[in-house]
RNA sequence: GCGCUCGUAGCUCAGAUGGAUAGAGUGUUGGCCUCCGAAGCCAAAGGUCGUGGGUUCGACUCCCGCCGAGCGCGCCA
């Protein structure tokens, strides 16, 4: 309906423009919008105002003139010019009830479109650190990315989820490092354990079965471990205090014992996290290992071609990418002057990689505090020859945490936080899902963990699940009553009060709605506009009966509702929110 | 100091590419179940859109200054 006012508008234009009565040379955005308001029909246009000026005409005049060039349709009952010089139109109501119909037909399709293309898109997210499990932090990622990748794909892209596993690198070093001192307590060594170490009870349960499984295998001597060690925080440095560790532990364990500790830890961790976000409803098509870059040669690739491409140079003994050419605010060390590559040359390596894959866009989904990250992440890509358009970061803000009136503070290295588990546990699965949808991704975002435990019953998410359970639970009343009811042949018409006009209106917005949030990223649209929706059918719902003698009408308001309930249903399916028939 | 994300009702938040009278939820106050589910509905009250300028027919939206909040600014990851 809206192309089809934007065509009427467009084809008006071209006729003054053809009768010389405006310029013909204009550049022409028309905007058609719902209307807000049933005064001012269904449709909307500003095009008058903002062809006031290049016209040199009053918006109204101008608005006269439009509408006096266009041709006459079955499907708009009326068009007028209204305010400043809007052009409202009305919409013909056969018209607009036949949306209820598609609805129907379509089912669980309704609102899909092929907007995509099946164009390859990729969306990368949580990727938090194997160190710890999941925590509340991480689930509005989870959730968001999960919702985003679901949108995607429902309005035509071939989506891929993936998430970025850190499993090279000084922390998970640490946590290597970690589980092996709380393996050496358990063979009765006498441990101080690092200020710095992950002191989290996983920790413990990991060493735990480290030592249920090898017994002494791992076993040395305390001495040597804390031989030539630097000393801990406060007297000495907590940093150099856990690098010297780290040190000891490869050299006393060798490569090979190290490292099934060290993959112990990764593995048991990487294995809680997927198990945590499949329990969430969210799964990854792919796990990609940070370590393969370097195993298959990734990063050396990535470097020599910067090299090639004349964006590296050599100084105080480190190779540096001069990221400064494509905007960065000083140029970053892709390998130090001890041979390692940085964990940004392997991010360069990784990117490069997913452009190889043939995604023809990439988003990435990273917590606010990243965000100084970008600049030099995109230069890499220029650098590379890529077009750094097609990466999209999106930054999540954190969720501040209150219980008891007070902000939480949370911190993985001393294991005090509240897990991913915990809030779904305490909130409920749809709940936790939807809550972190409700607001803009980039909306700093207060989380009362009081409000959510006590009050769950309160939360928006079941204000929509009652809408859909009260709709089930109308057609159940039908059946129980053995009453005729033929929703596919109903006289639409019959729809004619403001609420159910309204609700038709409504309805007829969605697939705009879900192309919007796809396209801008902003899932919290179709929560909007579910509330909404939700809104106007419990207020009809207490307005009108819908299960009345007149069978016509009774099949008319059955339908509509019907159509609603699949709505409802696939909105909150995108979200991951089940849509309940009974509650 | 520089950069990023923000600042909208008591509180939590919506307000796409600038558009008509700035909206929800929650909280407060008052109504609605002999009637399809009251986890609901209706009504009232609540605002200098942080602040001062600018751009124009029109600014919550765009530009600049200032105030305030959070987060970044390593040869860490």
């Amino acid at each position: 309906m809206k192309q089809i006012i934007n065509d009427l508008i467009a084809q008006a234009l071209l006729e003054l423009a053809q009768a010389a009565q405006i310029p013909s040379e204009l550049s022409i955005n028309i905007q058609v919008t719902p209307a807000r308001d049933p005064g001012q029909g269904d449709f909307a246009s500003n095009i008058a105002l903002m062809l006031a000026k290049p016209t040199g005409l009053a918006p109204r005049a101008l608005a006269e003139m439009i509408v006096a060039k266009m041709p006459v349709l079955d499907t708009i009952n009326k068009i007028e010019v209204a305010g400043p010089g809007f052009i409202n139109f009305f919409v013909d109501s056969g018209t607009s009830h036949a949306i209820v119909q598609h609805v129907l037909e379509q089912g669980d399709d309704f609102g899909r479109s092929t907007l995509g293309q099946g164009g390859k898109i990729q969306v990368e997210f949580v990727s938090a650190n194997p160190t710890g499990p999941l925590h509340v932090g991480h689930g509005r990622g989870a959730a968001y990315g999960a919702t985003l990748a679901n949108l995607l794909s429902y309005v035509g892209f071939e989506v891929q989820k993936e998430y970025y596993v850190n499993d090279a690198g000084r922390q998970m070093h640490i946590l290597g490092t970690s589980v092996w001192l709380r393996y050496l307590d358990l063979c009765g060594e006498s441990i101080d354990f690092p200020s710095n170490g992950y002191q989290g009870d996983y920790v413990w349960d990991i060493a735990a079965t480290l030592h249920r499984e090898n017994a002494e295998r791992f076993h040395k001597d305390a001495a040597e471990i804390y031989a030539d060690v630097c000393e801990d925080a406060p007297a000495g440095d907590k940093e150099k205090h856990i690098d010297d560790l780290i040190d000891n532990a490869q050299r006393l364990l060798g490569e090979d014992e190290y490292r099934f500790v060290f993959d112990l830890a990764l593995n048991t961790l990487v294995k809680v996290i997927r198990v945590d976000l499949h329990a969430f409803g969210v799964d990854f098509d792919r796990w990609f290992s940070e370590r393969s870059l370097s195993d298959e040669g990734l990063i050396e690739q990535a470097i020599k071609r910067l090299q090639d491409n004349g964006h590296v140079y050599e100084q105080d003994g480190a190779l540096w990418f001069r990221s400064t050419d494509f905007g960065d605010e000083k140029d970053r060390v892709v390998c130090r002057d001890n041979g390692q590559t940085t964990y940004f040359a392997s991010d360069i390596a990784y990117h490069m990689n997913k452009f190889e894959r043939g995604f023809a866009k990439v988003i990435n989904i990273w917590g606010a505090d990243h965000h100084g990250y970008i600049p030099r992440v995109k230069a890499s890509l220029s650098a590379l020859g890529y077009d750094a358009d097609n990466l999209e970061i999106q930054l999540v803000q954190f969720a501040n945490l209150f219980e008891k009136g007070e902000k939480i503070s949370m911190s993985t290295r001393s294991g005090e936080f509240v897990t991913l588990k915990q809030l779904r546990e305490d909130v409920g699965q749809d709940a936790a899902r939807f809550f972190y949808v409700m607001r803009k991704a980039e909306q700093h975002m207060d989380f009362d963990l009081d409000l959510a435990r006590e009050q769950s019953n309160d939360n928006p998410v079941y204000y929509l699940q009652y809408a859909h359970a009260r709709i089930c639970s109308v057609r159940r009343q039908c059946e129980d009553k053995g009453l005729e009811v033929d929703i596919n042949n109903a006289s639409l018409t019959r729809l004619d009060n403001a609420h159910e006009q309204a609700l038709v209106k409504h309805l007829g917005l969605f697939s705009e709605r879900v192309e919007s949030a796809a396209l801008r990223h902003e899932p919290h649209q179709v929560v909007n506009y579910l509330r909404e929706l939700a809104n106007q059918f419990h207020s009809w719902y207490n307005a009108h009966q819908f299960i009345v003698d007149d069978v016509e009408l009774r099949n008319a308001r059955l339908a509509l509702a019907s159509a609603i309930g699949q709505v409802l249903g696939n909105g909150l399916k995108l979200m991951g929110v089940s849509a309940p028939e009974k509650m």
